[in-house]
DNA sequence: CTACAAGCTAGAGTCGGCTCTAGATCAAGC
DNA sequence: GCTTGATCTAGAGCCGACTCTAGCTTGTAG
């Protein structure tokens, strides 16, 4: 079953031209065949590359990383610990990330709950602005340097 | 106490560029004043500012918009609804990362735990790569188009 | 037969968020 | 007096990941 690249564009939500792109930067497992007059031919299989390739770009993996994985894939066998130890690694970036914007998050809940709560009780005034830097209600400094 | 701008890049982590871009970009909440010779002068409060300033930017807020809630700030009272608008929303596509993240984590997760387990197995050899596209050890078939 | 959509290539342009450079000024220590 | 290092301004440069353009070819529907 043969797909065109409008199609695949379609089906991976990726653009015709990051599909060209992504096959220049080869990122793409196996080589992009072409018909007797010179468009690409994609199959299924590139598809579930694709979306593996999207989880990994959407989780903050660069594309050259992607394609030094794709590349330790494309030497075949003998490769394998590298190959995992490129995932683990990434892995754990996710999980830094992650704690990073539960942090950041929780920082963001306080403050957002502060001016909440001062502007309920219509003392909105007392929150602070830059005419009146010693304001009590700083939220701002909820956040210590 | 006053402080300089290589204090401030100290102890906030910005480079002394970064801070001189942030004024220009108007991301301080008060301008920054100068000695009698031109140099920058900063306070206690502006290291508060730029902390907040950083997890916002660390969780993905832009300095455009980090710019508008400076400039509602500046306004002073009145715009309080707008202010708080802008923090819940940005709290919500925080939340949105971090639920793609973790989503993302979990197919990471399992392809690297597909991996792991065939290395193990010493069936590294059957893992998926692009001369054997039909390998039943696919973990790339994890993710579904 | 012709219009129009879809594809092709090479290469230029974009955007955000800095980073770096050049060339000048200034303060403090030797 | 002189060097060193911090600061200043204006503006250029960079990076990643696309996106877009121009100019051309090809396939299909009416």
């Amino acid at each position: 079953m043969d797909l065109s690249i409008g199609e695949v564009s379609k089906r991976s939500g990726l653009s015709v031209h990051a599909l060209r792109f992504y096959e220049k930067e080869g990122l793409f497992a196996n080589p992009v065949r072409r018909t007797a007059n010179g468009r690409r031919i994609y199959h299924e299989e590139d598809l579930e590359w694709l979306a593996s390739c999207t989880k990994l770009r959407s989780s903050g993996m660069s594309l050259a990383a992607i394609r030094r994985y794709v590349e330790l894939a494309r030497q075949g066998a003998g490769n394998e610990h590298e190959r995992l130890a490129l995932l683990r690694d990434h892995e754990q970036q996710v999980e830094a990330q992650i704690r990073e914007l539960q942090e950041c998050l929780d920082v963001i809940r306080y403050k957002a709950d502060v001016y909440a709560e001062y502007v309920a009780r219509g003392q909105a005034d007392e929150l602070w602005n830059p005419s009146r830097p010693d304001a009590e209600a700083d939220c701002h400094r909820a956040v210590r340097p």
